[in-house]
DNA sequence: GGTTGAACTGAACATTCGTTCAGATACTGT
DNA sequence: ACAGTATCTGAACGAATGTTCAGTTCAACC
């Protein structure tokens, strides 16, 4: 017994990827064997090697395209900082709910990174966070924010918005809109001028 | 060669809590094994069974007596909310940043507990959420609170503060009760009546 | 000073782990 | 129809896992 009836690479690779995300964020990195993503794909452990080089690579890349992605798929709009900051409450709220596991992942796997990939893994991190803070940093020079240290409402306000996942359910009492628009209520009155 | 000299159940026993504690929190509970915890300690592996039935209990106790320290420690002072509110969030930074460990643990490794055990840990989360909530009901019903929705703001502030445990460190740019006046002061503007 | 019991060792148990690889199979192009 | 290659199996590797336990040592008590 061998290959399998219309066994692909373009099919099985992402299938590869997709049972991890789900495994690790549902077990955690160290608890999901090679076995159990295998299972769930409908392969043997030996197979997954034709897709990931290791396990360690199977969590990074994950954890890499995921970062990337959160990076691309933000610019910071022109003009005032208040709606600059609305924008970014909305596209953080908005992004991170639609991928939830991912969001668990890269935040809760980060200590099983070997160090090299977990520096590729804070770069990003920190570079998302800057968008943030250079918005902030706008609204403070320009007299629409008022905030006693930047950077601190930048982890404040990341922390809050992120732990979102935490809590939101499909179908649950709120709507994704609904929940934006809380959101970005204590946000903006957060780092209001008084 | 067996029993040392000097070795004590009240000396060894804590050496072993703390061991698992420092281990958990930096590793995670499925990354650590026994031998680790127990090579912390001083010990053989076997050694460790005198005093936790297994590695689960090791954690659960961990988690559940951390929870109820958070519980005791608190409670909720009589007269205007706001006070309150300041109260709560002030003690919430103390208390978390005094025990970065164990904030840790209790958060990230919740997935690791069988389901009787989990919902332990969840029922007491839910009451500590609770005595928050009631502080920010009390401020909409008298007025002095603005906030679109009580369950909602009672989870984005938990988060935010919470938040602080994943970047503070000692000897750093700010010192406890900066970073205490600087959320707070988050805190009471986003629940704020505009 | 002999006895008892608490504290611990060291070895062993059956599983499971990540990873490798020779061989088997099914598809692709000719 | 045949060759070649991409895809996967199934078995194997040594190492590590949580847990158990018979045996050993030390300290305290009579």
């Amino acid at each position: 017994m061998a290959r399998k009836q219309g066994s692909h690479a373009e099919i099985t690779g992402p299938k590869v990827r997709q049972a991890a995300l789900r495994l690790f964020a549902r077990h955690g990195f160290a608890a999901v064997s090679m076995r159990q993503i295998a299972a769930e794909v409908g392969v043997q452990a030996g197979a997954l090697y034709l897709y990931t080089p290791d396990k360690q690579t199977l969590l990074f890349d994950l954890m890499r395209d995921h970062m990337e992605e959160l990076l691309s798929d933000w610019q910071v709009p022109e003009g005032c900082a208040k709606l600059a900051l609305e924008a970014f409450t909305r596209h953080h709220i908005r992004f991170h709910l639609a991928r939830p596991e991912l969001v668990f992942i890269a935040y809760m796997e980060l200590r099983n990174l070997e160090p090299r990939n977990f520096a590729v893994i804070e770069g990003l991190r920190k570079a998302y966070e800057d968008q943030l803070e250079s918005i902030l940093k706008r609204g403070v020079a320009t007299g629409r924010f008022a905030v006693p240290d930047t950077k601190l409402a930048t982890l404040a306000i990341i922390a809050m918005l992120t732990g979102v996942t935490t809590w939101y359910r499909e179908g649950g009492r709120l709507d994704r809109d609904a929940v934006e628009g809380i959101y970005w209520d204590m946000v903006r009155k957060a780092v209001a001028v008084e």
